[in-house]
DNA sequence: AGATTAGCTGCAAGTCAGTTGCAATAACTC
DNA sequence: GAGTTATTGCAACTGACTTGCAGCTAATCT
């Protein structure tokens, strides 16, 4: 088994496994593609990934153990602007949340934590009388390497 | 045609037409479509619409006009947190951009304006020196009306 | 440890939203 | 009104994701 079970499981496994998961080999695989991801990953990439651990992985398991995770709150599924296609991609969920920033031109994406964005999650539970389980703040614009280094008329507004 | 060009043509077709672009009967009656929905309609149901006014429209050519509309910037694409399906749902782009609230129980989209959140692009554009063209922000969670009416133990966290 | 059993997996096939190639058509220009 | 070029409709396609189902396996119970 490429995965040693001695290494101490990461806190997505932890998790699954006290809400009474099974905690299959392809489930660790996954979760670990996922908890130890550089940069915001799709689905096919992580079972790219996964299959480098075990090449059985099926994509349909992938598929399922996100939709699982997902449920759970434990990742958070974001569309990105939809720069490349309709394919979605995958963060653990963050302590706090925060808002991805899309550069229009470069396709690099940024994050952002802030206290107004905490605040006005604050407002819309109180002012709506709204339950907020999941947000997702997605800005798609231009990046400051972008706007400086293209010449300005070829931004659109 | 169904559509009387003695009509004033709506804002989107205006700006279309200033812009250069060809104002064909299809693109009108989309437009027309668009510009008097009363809720946020996906593709197959602006199709659909489209058809009562001329069941000539092809489906493809819906897809390629709201394209040609988010282009523009004339139209927003809302994915309303995916609540069924991974269709798309248009609206005219407002003056102020607005909140989406998706509840997971019952389906309603409320729309919420917020100083807070034209304070937050505000913080972005400065801070990240990121040029914002478009903003996305979707919750879901349990509107007042599932919180009060469901049993606390239903609602998941 | 071995039997049990409900949950999970892999495969194959299917769905669904949206896209592309291309010949025919129809807006706008002059 | 003729010319040209964007736009349309059709048909076939793509890509992301889902479903049905038979066999497998992790956790449980002796």
């Amino acid at each position: 088994m490429p995965l040693p079970q001695t290494e101490t499981p990461g806190r997505l496994q932890t998790e699954l496994m006290s809400r009474g998961l099974r905690m299959t080999h392809q489930r660790r695989i996954i979760l670990s593609v996922v908890e130890t991801a550089k940069q915001h990953l799709d689905a096919a990439q992580i079972l790219r990934h996964a299959r480098k651990l075990d090449p059985g992985v099926d994509r349909v398991t992938v598929y399922r153990t996100l939709k699982l995770l997902k449920r759970h709150g434990l990742i958070d599924e974001l569309d990105l602007m939809h720069l490349e296609g309709e394919k979605h991609f995958y963060e653990r969920r963050p302590q706090r949340d925060h808002i991805h920033m899309a550069c229009l031109r470069c396709g690099k994406i940024t994050e952002f934590e802030s206290d107004l964005f905490d605040r006005l999650k604050g407002q819309i539970q109180r002012e709506c009388h709204f339950h907020i389980v999941v947000t997702r703040l997605e800005v798609g614009g231009y990046c400051a390497q972008c706007r400086t280094s293209a010449a300005a008329r070829d931004l659109p507004a």
